[in-house]
DNA sequence: TAGTGGTCTAGACCACATT
DNA sequence: ATGTGGTCTAGACCACTAG
């Protein structure tokens, strides 16, 4: 039937004819998620540019050898991470723009790692207090209980940028004071087999007032930037809850979004 | 082999027999969903308390009529949402805490409406200039194309909130004043067929310049929260630069994140 | 040992977009 | 009319967790 009689179909190509895919079975990990690394990769190092298209999924499936919903599971996890593009009736395209960051819970100490600018912690206080009924409330705790305080001034270069006050639940961990000197609060949580799950976050800006300029070697009234968050478990469990101040004229918070469909 | 015999076996109940589930195979709405959306809404309204098993995936599909990856395929979109969490040889169970809101790409507008605020816009600009260099950056598109510029001051109660100023690529839409007046910018540009699909923001905070003082009605000096964002399609293409500043007295962005495994 | 979710298969039919 | 992704089925085997 085909117009071209038995000519080989002159088809696109795809681009991801050129591309190899190595998938182990023998692996313990899944294949959906090998197929999706590879993909990724493909798309990191250039091999698939921003619109192309991926070729449809079932010739993809039988090329790999694999049935065609592991295929759609790989397709969609990148999907899901803002790489690819479905369209109905066309097919799976790369997207065009270089989204790269995901949306991350920040993590100050791994921002200004990743930035190379050698952080350093003072830690100021390291506790156990009664909690004050705004900490009650965000832990879902009793008020007065024992919470763990713990007080932090974060500098880059000597110079302050931060000062991180964070609450935790009582006997959730106990926290070596040494340890937070070098590494970020939440970086311990997890080589603790605690796993942050999601956040609540408020950010707003305000004066300093002189405690605060003094502290961050700013004037009284300079713009701060503020965030109180409440971070949860995988279980929804709160986690941890914090007040931060940051120097405006040092530090911005910068993040990608995704939006939910 | 049942050691109970022909008793009845004495499942916990799993909390979910109680909850009727309505599916209708005749609705252009996928299986899945309905499932996904009744399973919320018993979640929402308490049917399903946090920390409640679900009951093993087997049992649920034939109760339900469906095939376990039809069923899986609805737990795992409110696993993704952070409603549940899944525990490999434990059950599907709510999360413990009342995590509802997800992450929004946040619009000003809906925000305040949402809090009965009452909003309104003064648009003070509307017209087309040429794209300056970081505007050009942010759109991708050529130093000195003709952009879409909107200056809109936002407020509530009389009292102004932010001064909002937005870039659009040319030939995008045509903004019609009246409209923007009385709604916000992502409900318009939505309206036109226009889905986003993803953002990149940076927050700040700095002192109000004299101008901006006197803009917002504040004092110069003032504490102000800044944000840039570029805003995506789903096709990745840039739809939308903004440089907006907000009174920190009167506003703060209020999100949830959600850590990504 | 039993039960759970995690993964995978090999099909099927439908809705939508393009030609 | 054709080709694409979207949905759905009815199984299967495995890895992990619990008692």
């Amino acid at each position: 039937m085909a117009k071209t009689g038995e000519r080989a179909r002159a088809v696109p190509g795809s681009a991801l004819d050129a591309v190899h895919f190595a998938l182990d079975r023998s692996s313990p990990v899944p294949l959906y998620y090998q197929l999706a690394q590879q993909l990724e990769a493909a798309i990191e190092h250039g091999a698939l540019a921003p619109g192309n298209l991926l070729g449809n999924e079932i010739d993809l499936s039988t090329r790999l050898g694999l049935s065609r919903p592991t295929v759609r599971q790989a397709i969609q996890s990148l999907v899901d991470k803002g790489l690819l593009v479905r369209r109905r009736g066309v097919g799976t395209q790369v997207v065009h723009s270089q989204v790269k960051r995901p949306l991350e819970l920040s993590s100050l100490y791994d921002d200004l790692e990743a930035a190379g600018q050698g952080p350093t912690t003072d830690v100021l206080r390291n506790e156990r207090v009664p909690a004050t009924a705004d900490v009650a409330a965000a832990l879902g705790i009793a008020e007065g209980s024992e919470v763990t305080l713990l007080e932090r001034l974060r500098a880059t270069h000597g110079q302050p940028v931060a000062f991180l006050c964070n609450y935790l639940p009582p006997a959730l961990l106990d926290l070596d004071t040494d340890r937070l000197g070098t590494t970020g609060l939440y970086r311990l949580l997890r080589s603790a087999g605690i796993t942050l799950h999601s956040a609540r976050q408020t950010v707003g800006a305000r004066s300093a007032t002189a405690e605060e300029a003094a502290l961050l070697t700013e004037k009284e009234g300079a713009a701060l930037l503020t965030m109180q968050r409440t971070a949860y478990d995988d279980t929804g469990r709160p986690v941890e809850y914090g007040t931060h101040i940051y120097r405006a004229s040092r530090y911005a918070f910068d993040f990608q979004l995704l939006v939910r469909s």
